[in-house]
RNA sequence: GGGCCCGUGGCGGAACUGGCAGACGCGGCGGACUUAAAAUCCGCUUCCCGGAAACGGGAGUGAGGGUUCAAGCCCCUCCGGGCCCA
């Protein structure tokens, strides 16, 4: 430790740098320099970083306490007033957590792969990496103006080489792992081979593999004999069936001239939302991954997190489990008679199926395909292709949302299991695919959609569960008595289901059956801006995994970002040709004679990815052997993960549900020690903006209006009034926050207790930059009621008052208990109201007295230091405190004295009949019938009760006291 | 259409477990300092009635109803707004 005057880089009293007033008055100029200075000195210093298990400085005795924010996109306009609301959040828990004694992992990095960059690259021609190091280092830049104690030296982007290696790694990982059902968990691949080998496990396709399409001769679920009977080639299809990374073939939203597939969200009425070209479903080779296979464990987990219920219920219905039953309806030909196929179905209401009057198949059922070969049938094969052929290039999206229902007579009859009936089935495409088995029984009595479709047609309907008295609408999907279903008849909803499924399951006709709305994840995308997979295929188009020692699979430089417009999928990096064709040897696959000529994969990963494990990097960023280290895994994640995970309700599902998939497969492997990565999850409301509406509820630019008077409000070019409401901020509106803008004019500190001032975190709140004014103005008395703004000295009051003491307890309680429960616009308010109640009464234009003792400005810099660090910093280096890396960030937290949070005397409000008609003053600790007795003695009491009879007194000791007379 | 959340002064919000509604900040009004302005400081500021004032009385947390000694908070109905799903 050396001396501090040499070390801290505390302001000689220089002053001069106001333009006006005392030179140590807190300006923006001063609030600036305080800032840097303390910033380059943290920096310099390594403050924040903070040592893992194993190095020399680490502390084993502390309690670990791991917080994280949502790692930003960086884009190249900037931060906006957003970034920094959850960043000022879990800073303030950070700084607090350490001051209490905790090693604290706190942070930052980028996640940078994506869309964005690509598409400014095809606009402009400047590479995305160019791009997108440019804008990180501009976050980076804006990040520490506001003095977050993140450990920078744990930093990275999701492009990194040394970070996206290890995204590849765990997705060999997945490439390389199948789900026991048995076990419930992933195990790898060469066990499962080891099974087949022994004869431990029966040799066939993934029977929980309905969606696969790649395996050749082999029928779905046969037995295939012992695996030494086998070739090369069956073996393989039966290995692939079960990986947990596997090609599949799915249909996507492909638009031939920016060669590329889109989102379904990126598509509006079949045409591309970026130019408006036709868009095309097509069916392509995909990289899936088997999410599906976690669908239980990912929702029954979801149990034991500490998460915002609305987030936990987002993601049950995403995963939408739901438990009916397959029923299988007999095919039967023209004459009546079976033909001994079937018609299989899913349903979550068995219960009505005596109400099933039609069926209804996906366009794409197999059945809609073998109905137009069958000639005989008489039905319009030309009108049925058509009508397949349209529905197939409509999105699942739009195929549900339209509200005219369309559909064809398939020809095709089956026979209803329960009634014995025969009923026709048809294809219509508000059925889709990609639900149970892409056929429903419709029961138009019991299903709002049946009952449109069958309106629609003339289809009979037929009610099978009694609607209450007085209903009038057309379906009824609610709880009732059964009845048109013979042996089910009177039973309720509940008591209906088992009964229906155990009769089928008796009769062969059908089984209890779980189903899920999860799919499994598309993982490909036809990008350039991605992880590279590392995957090659040979000659014969068979993938082969790039072994662990070769990895990274870099991402080639390239030159040429142009999509290839073209009827035929091909993705960018297949333009990269010297890096498309490489031997086996070169790109270290093994198993293959290292001279053969094998060609790389050349979709990327989705943007998903590089999010799904960086919370994992963050723990031991710098390993070049592992993903992340053992011990340090176990340190920072111990204890059911990261104990605070503060970002956007936008990602409570897909980046919140696919991070929790990877991390399971890595628990079920044995490389991470728990099942579940972010124990505690917090969403920040969204920050949003004034706006002004005219009365047709149009939206006028923020600078078209002029404020005449309090509330009144003209749009400048009619004249006309317009009403002040709130919007998201838009480039649009002109009503987007800079924050650079506010840290020049108030300082970093100012704008980290506004944003934090503004209301509860979880709100979405307006942003009002006249506001910040009190914050700042708050500073300033902060400031001057510890340092003289003549000459920078600490202004020490020689003693204590016991009342400014109380005061200051009491503030230290409120603000530790504040924080722990994320309250910190009320944190802030206790400050504030120990500020103003210790500041002496000032003469105008006089100097302001000393009020607080060494020892109170150092505990008012400690609990201030939090929420603003840089003025907390400089008091304490006033104090003499700050000296080598000794930071007040690594101060400890100051105590209080119950005793002192409580006055010997209360005041006591006294209701009568619940109206409050006096006070009284009485020792804090009275008790109900001292307090009962004084309540009835005092004199306005006596005066309200005059006459009244007094029926009853309620005492809450310490609280209240309330009459009751009449 | 379904689910979740929210309606408190001119504005942002506080009231944590049913116990003094409006903490704290902005804005506004009045005053001090100043040649003046800005900045700063002091005081007042939910609304209505009475009062010169101190103060007193009444109403009041989107609307209506209920439970309770007591409701912003719990229950029911409705209205308005937001978010998610469809």
């Amino acid at each position: 430790m050396s001396d501090s005057s040499t070390t801290s880089p505390e302001r000689e009293p220089a002053g001069g740098s106001a333009p006006s007033g005392p030179a140590f008055r807190y300006s923006a100029s001063l609030a600036g320099e305080i800032e840097t200075r303390w910033q380059g000195w943290w920096e310099e210093k390594g403050v924040f970083v903070q040592p893992n298990p194993g190095d020399p400085a680490f502390v084993a005795l502390r309690p670990k306490y791991y917080v994280l924010d949502m790692f930003p996109y960086p884009s190249g306009a900037g931060l906006h007033v957003g970034h920094p609301e959850g960043y000022t959040a879990t800073d303030i828990v950070v700084r607090y957590k350490r001051m209490k004694g905790f090693n604290v992992l706190h942070p930052m990095g980028w996640d940078a792969f994506g869309l964005p960059a690509e598409q400014y690259a095809i606009a402009t021609g400047v590479h995305p990496e160019v791009t997108t190091r440019d804008a990180i280092n501009e976050f980076r830049r804006q990040l520490k103006r506001f003095g977050f104690s993140y450990d920078w030296s744990r930093e990275f982007g999701t492009i990194d080489e040394g970070y996206y290696k290890w995204t590849q790694w765990i997705f060999l990982r997945l490439y390389n792992s199948w789900f026991d059902r048995a076990h419930d968990k992933a195990r790898p691949i060469a066990e499962l081979v080891g099974e087949f080998e022994r004869g431990a496990r029966e040799v066939r396709l993934n029977p929980d593999a309905a969606e696969y399409t790649g395996a050749g001769d082999l029928p779905d679920g046969t037995p295939a004999g012992p695996w030494s009977g086998l070739d090369e080639e069956t073996r393989r299809a039966i290995i692939d069936s079960y990986r947990l990374a596997y090609v599949a073939l799915q249909t996507v939203n492909w638009c031939p001239k920016l060669g590329t597939a889109l989102a379904n969200e990126e598509v509006i009425d079949g045409r591309s939302e970026r130019g408006g070209f036709p868009v095309l479903r097509k069916p392509l080779r995909q990289w899936m991954l088997r999410i599906t296979a976690y669908a239980d464990r990912l929702l029954a987990d979801l149990e034991g997190v500490d998460w915002p219920s609305s987030t936990k219920t987002q993601q049950a219905e995403w995963i939408g489990r739901g438990e009916g039953a397959e029923i299988d309806f007999p095919i039967v030909a023209a004459d009546g008679a079976p033909t001994g196929e079937s018609l299989r179905v899913f349903t979550t209401r068995p219960d009505t199926v005596f109400g099933a009057t039609y069926m209804v198949v996906a366009p794409e059922h197999q059945l809609v395909e073998a109905a137009m070969d069958d000639r005989a049938s008489g039905v319009d094969v030309e009108r049925l292709g058509r009508y397949a052929d349209g529905a197939r290039n409509r999105t699942d999206v739009e195929r549900q949302e339209s509200k005219e229902k369309t559909g064809v007579f398939t020809g095709v009859r089956v026979q209803n299991p329960a009634t014995g009936e025969q009923i026709p089935v048809w294809t219509s495409d508000y059925v889709l695919m990609g639900y149970g088995t892409g056929a429903i029984m419709a029961v138009p009595g019991q299903d709002q959609r049946d009952w449109d479709f069958a309106e629609a047609f003339d289809l009979p309907i037929v009610r099978t569960v009694q609607p209450p008295e007085g209903f009038e609408g057309k379906a009824y999907t609610g709880e009732g008595r059964a009845i048109n279903s013979g042996f089910l008849d009177g039973l309720g909803v509940a008591e209906a289901k088992p009964k229906i499924i155990a009769w089928l399951t008796e009769r062969k006709l059908g089984a209890p059956r779980v189903n899920y709305k999860l799919r499994d994840w598309l993982f490909s995308r036809q990008r350039y801006w991605g992880e590279p997979f590392p995957i090659v295929y040979d000659e014969h188009g068979r993938h082969h995994a790039v072994g662990d020692a070769a990895l990274p699979v870099a991402l080639p430089a390239m030159r040429d970002y142009q999509p290839v417009e073209s009827e035929e999928p091909q993705p960018l990096l297949g333009k990269a040709t010297g890096w498309l064709k490489t031997t086996a040897g070169e790109a270290g696959v093994s198993g293959l004679d290292p001279r053969t000529p094998v060609t790389r994969e050349t979709n990327t990963m989705p943007g998903w990815a590089g999010s799904c494990w960086y919370y994992l990097r963050y723990c031991d960023a710098g390993n070049d052997d592992r993903f992340v280290g053992q011990e340090a895994e176990r340190y920072w994640m111990g204890g059911g993960g990261v104990d605070l995970y503060i970002g956007g309700a936008e990602h409570a599902v897909l980046h919140l549900l696919y991070a929790r998939f990877w991390h399971k497969v890595l628990y079920d492997l044995g490389h991470v020690s728990t099942p579940e990565p972010f124990q505690k999850l917090f969403h920040q409301g969204l920050i949003t903006s004034y706006a002004y509406q005219r009365e047709d509820k149009s939206l006028v630019p923020v600078d078209e209006v002029e404020a005449r008077g309090e509330s009144d409000f003209v749009e400048v070019a009619t004249g006309r009034a317009v009403t002040q409401t709130v919007a998201k901020m838009s480039k649009s509106l002109k009503n987007v926050v800079n924050p650079d803008e506010v840290i020049a004019a108030y300082g970093a500190d100012t704008f980290r207790l506004y944003e934090m001032y503004m209301g509860p975190l979880e709100a979405s709140k307006p942003w009002n930059t006249k506001d910040t004014i009190g914050l700042y103005r708050f500073l300033q008395r902060a400031w001057r009621l510890c340092v003289d703004e003549q000459t920078g000295a600490l202004k020490i009051a020689p003693q204590a008052s016991e009342d400014v003491e109380r005061a200051l307890h009491k503030a230290v309680a409120k603000v530790g208990e504040d924080i722990e429960r994320l309250s910190f616009n009320t944190a802030i308010a206790a400050l504030i109201e120990f500020v103003n109640a210790s500041t002496p009464a000032q003469a105008s234009g006089g100097a302001l007295p000393a009020a607080l003792s060494e020892d109170q400005i150092d505990r008012l810099a400690r609990v201030l230091a939090p929420f603003a660090p840089h003025m907390g910093e400089e008091l304490w280096a006033k104090l003499g405190r700050t000296d080598g890396a000794g930071s007040i960030a690594h101060a400890a937290w100051p105590g209080f004295d119950e005793a002192m949070l409580a006055s010997d005397t209360i005041e006591i409000p006294v209701q009568v009949l619940g109206k409050l008609r006096s006070k009284i003053t009485a020792p804090a600790d009275a008790d109900t019938k001292t307090l009962e007795e004084m309540a009835l003695a005092d004199a306005k009491i006596r005066e309200w009760l005059e006459g009244k009879t007094v029926r009853k007194v309620i005492v809450v000791p310490g609280r209240m006291v309330n009459i009751v007379a009449n």
